[in-house]
DNA sequence: CGCGCTGTATGACGCGCGTCATACCGGGGA
DNA sequence: TCCCCGGTATGACGCGCGTCATACAGCGCG
C-alpha cells in the first residue's frame, strides 16, 4: 500500500490541470492536501459558500450545479478523474458561485487554497496553463449558451450525450460507451429539462435504437443518427 | 484635432480591460493600430474567420454572435465604448469562435494580434489582468446559461434588460435608461427568443407602465417590478 | 411622388414540453 | 418478510411560445 501522500502527489502530478508543476511544488501541495471521500449526492460545498479548498477528483464523478433564481438547479458540468473542480476562485479570489455535488460515491483531494495561491502566484507557468484552460471552457459555455437558449429539448439532450462522450466515452462492441453513471433526473439537469421529458425522449431512442441504457450508462448505439438531430 | 495615434493611444490606456499597460507599450500598440468604421449591421468578422486583430470599441455598439447548429444566431454579449472584443484568441492562440457584427455604426481601433502577442508574452501583468477577467466572463457565462435553459422567455428578457444596464445603464428622470440603442431583433437573439415573442412581451410590459422604448432605447420605468419577474 | 425596405405590431394556430397524477420495479432496513 | 423509497415509466391536460400571415409606420431613393 503507497502512502496517501504519495498517492496524492502522484494524483497532482498527472492531473493536466494543474499544469506544469515542478516537483517540489507537487509534493508541498501533496503534503498539505487530504483525501476526503463523499456519498453519492452528497454535497461537497453549498453555492455561494465561501470553500478554503478546491477538489481533484481521484474516483467517481462529481457536478458543478448552479441554483437558478427559480429555485431548480442546472448542472453546469461534469467532473471525473485526473480533474479539478472549484478553483475558479483561486484566480481572482472570488468564492466559486456552483455548488459541488458528488453525481456517485467520489474520492477526492482537498487542496486548500491558501497552499495553492502562493504556488499560483509564484509560477507564471501554472498561471499561463490556468488561463488558457479558463478561455477553452468560455468557449464551451458560449456553445452550451447558444444551445440552451435556442435548441429543442431533444436537441440539447444529444448534445448532452455527445459533451459527455467526449471525456468519458469509450468505445464498446455495439458502440460508444459513456462511463459516467447518471440518473434521468442528473440528465435532465443537464439538458435544463425536466424528468418527464428527459426520460420520454430517451425511451423514444431507445425503442428506435439510437441508444441503450444499463445501470445508469448510457450507450450511444447511433452515432450518426444521433448527431443529426443536433442540426434540426 | 488630435493626432490619430493618440487618439489610439488614449483609448488603449483608458481601456481597462488591456490591463496595466507601461506607456511605451500603450505607444507601440497604439503605432501598430488603426482605426476603423463599421456601419450598423456590418459584419466585423465571420464566425470561424481567423481574424488576425481584435478591436477595441471607441463609439457604438458591437456584438458577438455565436450561430447555432439550427441556423440562427444568439448574441453572446454586447461590446460598447472603451470595452476590448476578440481577444479570446490571443490567448490560446486559436481563432474567435464568435462573429462579430456592428449594432450600431461604430468606430473601434483594430489591435493586430501578432502585435499584441509578444507583448502579452512579456508582460506578466496583463497576463494576469486578463486572466481575471476571463474567469469572470466565466462565471457570468454560468449564470446566463443556468438563466437560458431554466427560463420563460419573460425572465430571459428581463435578465437580459438588466445585464445590459449594468454596464450601459444611465439614470433618467423616470428611469434607468439603456443607452444601448437595440431592435426587437437584437433583444431577441440576446433572449433566445423570436422577434414576435419579444415584441408581445415589451408591449405587455409597456402598457403595464414597466418600461418605456423611445428610438430603439429602453428605460426600465419600475425596476422593482421587473426585477420580481426574475424570481417568477 | 410612389416604391421598396426595415422595423414594429397583432391575430390565429399548433405543438412541444412543463405539470400533475399514477403505477411499476428493485434494493435496503427493521 | 413487508414496507418504504428512489428511480423509471406512461398518460392526460394546458399553456407558453414558435410559426405563419397580415398590416402599418418611417425613411431613403429614383
Amino acid at each position: 500500500m503507497t502512502e496517501p501522500v504519495d498517492e496524492i502527489r502522484g494524483a497532482i502530478e498527472a492531473a493536466t490541470s494543474l499544469g506544469p508543476l515542478t516537483e517540489a511544488d507537487a509534493y508541498e501541495l501533496a503534503r498539505m492536501a487530504t483525501v476526503a471521500e463523499s456519498a453519492r449526492g452528497e454535497s461537497i460545498w453549498l453555492s455561494g459558500a465561501r470553500a478554503d479548498f478546491f477538489g481533484l477528483v481521484l474516483s467517481g464523478f462529481v457536478k458543478m450545479v448552479k441554483g437558478t433564481p427559480a429555485g431548480q438547479g442546472v448542472t453546469a458540468e461534469i467532473i471525473g478523474p485526473g480533474q479539478v473542480f472549484g478553483m475558479l476562485g483561486v484566480v481572482d479570489g472570488k468564492g466559486c458561485p456552483l455548488m459541488a455535488q458528488a453525481v456517485t460515491a467520489a474520492r477526492y483531494v482537498r487542496i486548500p487554497k491558501s497552499v495553492f495561491q502562493p504556488l499560483y502566484a509564484r509560477n507564471s507557468a501554472v498561471r499561463e496553463h490556468i488561463a488558457v484552460r479558463s478561455t477553452s471552457r468560455l468557449r464551451q459555455a458560449f456553445d452550451t449558451m447558444a444551445l440552451m437558449s435556442t435548441g429543442r429539448v431533444e436537441q440539447r439532450l444529444a448534445a448532452v450525450l455527445f459533451t459527455l462522450a467526449e471525456p468519458y466515452g469509450r468505445n464498446a462492441p455495439d458502440g460508444l460507451l459513456i462511463e459516467v453513471p447518471l440518473t434521468r433526473q442528473d440528465m435532465a439537469d443537464l439538458a435544463g429539462a425536466t424528468v418527464e421529458t428527459t426520460i420520454r425522449t430517451l425511451s423514444r431512442w431507445q425503442s428506435q435504437g439510437l441508444v441503450r441504457t444499463d445501470h445508469r450508462r448510457v450507450t450511444i448505439l447511433a452515432e450518426k443518427a444521433l448527431a443529426a438531430l443536433l442540426e434540426g
